[in-house]
DNA sequence: TAAAAGCAAGAGCAGTGCTCTCGTTGTTGG
DNA sequence: CCAACAACGAGAGCACTGCTCTTGCTTTTA
């Protein structure tokens, strides 16, 4: 691809790196609030003034470290989702393992984690840079539920109209492979699959959930219904 | 209750509301990150150090707009359930005009949401004193079911072996009134509804979900079949 | 009415993001 | 080969932050 062209490219790469390195450390045990660029370059030895010779300001150091970040959650994901597609795990089962997958990503990172799926910290809008690692998830889970699709098809309500133009908006941009009616359903477990990781990460379930493991498996069991990926259950009126 | 003793605790009073409502200003014109002591101090016409007679340090003014904004918005959500009471609108109305309640406060105060549902900003644990704000609108959620069960009863599956203990602490807990079945689903909707509110509000939805409106009443009138509000829904494998 | 407590203001400390300047050191074209 | 150039590191400095301490003044209390 890219030839390292010299002695001084090469610094500037191993430089960048243990910035950011050294940042994510900060990150991860203070925040992204207590972060630092003079903290940073004093543990690296060198002058804060010289910083700004990789990163133009600090919000842009806080943007490189939000791509890793979602690159790093997004791998996660994609590992868990090839590790179960090689297993021939049924449809559910893969569903489950995703999900587990950023839930264990978010536990060992809250900060990482916090800071792209918390407040966001830098200007209003995310910086370009990022919609692409951003949407890694996303796309995982739309891989898992197009795939249940073309094998077993899901066990869907017809689609409401008021959610026809969307779903046909939605289906052109970026689920192509997807059935209508689940456009819909889908982003709104995406959404709700992190709720459920926010809650638990930012401390809205202390006093209130303590079995989290598995209030959190049964939670995205149920998730998974709403996609159609179980038949429907049954209930009873009590 | 107490009375005011004299001019320095009417003062004191005036001065400490003064002091939020600036503050309040700020934060919502530049987000929790931004929002600064001098700045309040010199909007406010006095020496910084004078403000530390009232808060003593910045996280405390933050926990208490915290428990401001829990109020408000528990307030919003209370609001909207005795409205739909008073109308003898039905359950799943109920739930979901509580629902939009939320999502409308939170588009009008973001930066306010982003305090108290964001990342947790000021240290790791939420004070006590935010404790009994926080659950608010948890409360009016419980609430909704709880009077839907004891009219309508619930469309709801068995309960998983896995949840009993943990049901039967929740219900002990907070819940009293309602059947074991509910709890772990409520709680699930509870978070999964913020999950959906907080991709709206953080940005995650854009250039993804555009009618925000439709999409999010669609997905919380589901959200309130997984607890039983609707009847089963009629499916199709496709 | 005198002591005590509450209060506002100013100076000051340590820390921050960021800019500018000034030597130095690698890179590169003639 | 070496001169011009661009990249670099370091230091000083600016404007800002949260926070503390001291010094006077005012209100409350005994």
């Amino acid at each position: 691809m890219s030839a390292i062209r010299g002695a001084r490219e090469r610094a500037r790469i191993e430089v960048t790196a243990a910035i950011k390195d050294e940042a994510r450390k900060q990150l991860a045990a203070e925040g992204a609030a207590k972060l630092s660029l003079r903290a940073v370059a004093r543990e690296l030895g060198m002058a804060s003034s010289a910083l700004y010779r990789y990163f133009p300001s600090r919000d842009e150091l806080l943007t490189a470290l939000i791509v890793d970040a979602y690159d790093s959650v997004g791998e996660s994901a994609e590992a868990a989702h090839r590790a179960a597609r090689a297993d021939a795990a049924p449809h559910i089962t893969r569903w489950t393992v995703v999900a587990h997958a950023v839930r264990d990503w978010a536990l060992a990172h809250p900060h990482e984690y916090a800071l792209i799926y918390g407040s966001p910290v830098p200007g209003y809008s995310a910086p370009q840079a990022t919609i692409g690692p951003a949407s890694r998830v996303g796309l995982v889970l739309i891989a898992v539920v197009g795939e249940a699709y073309r094998t077993d098809g899901l066990a869907l309500p017809p689609l409401a109209d008021e959610l026809r133009a969307e779903a046909g908006r939605m289906v052109a941009e970026f689920a192509p492979d997807l059935p209508q009616e689940v456009v819909a359903p889908l982003i709104a477990a995406w959404s709700q699959l992190f709720g459920l990781i926010s809650f638990e990460i930012f401390g809205q379930f202390n006093r209130v959930v303590e079995a989290r493991e598995v209030f959190f498996r049964e939670a995205v069991t149920e998730l998974a219904r709403t996609l159609g990926l179980l038949g429907p259950r049954s209930s009873r009126r009590g």
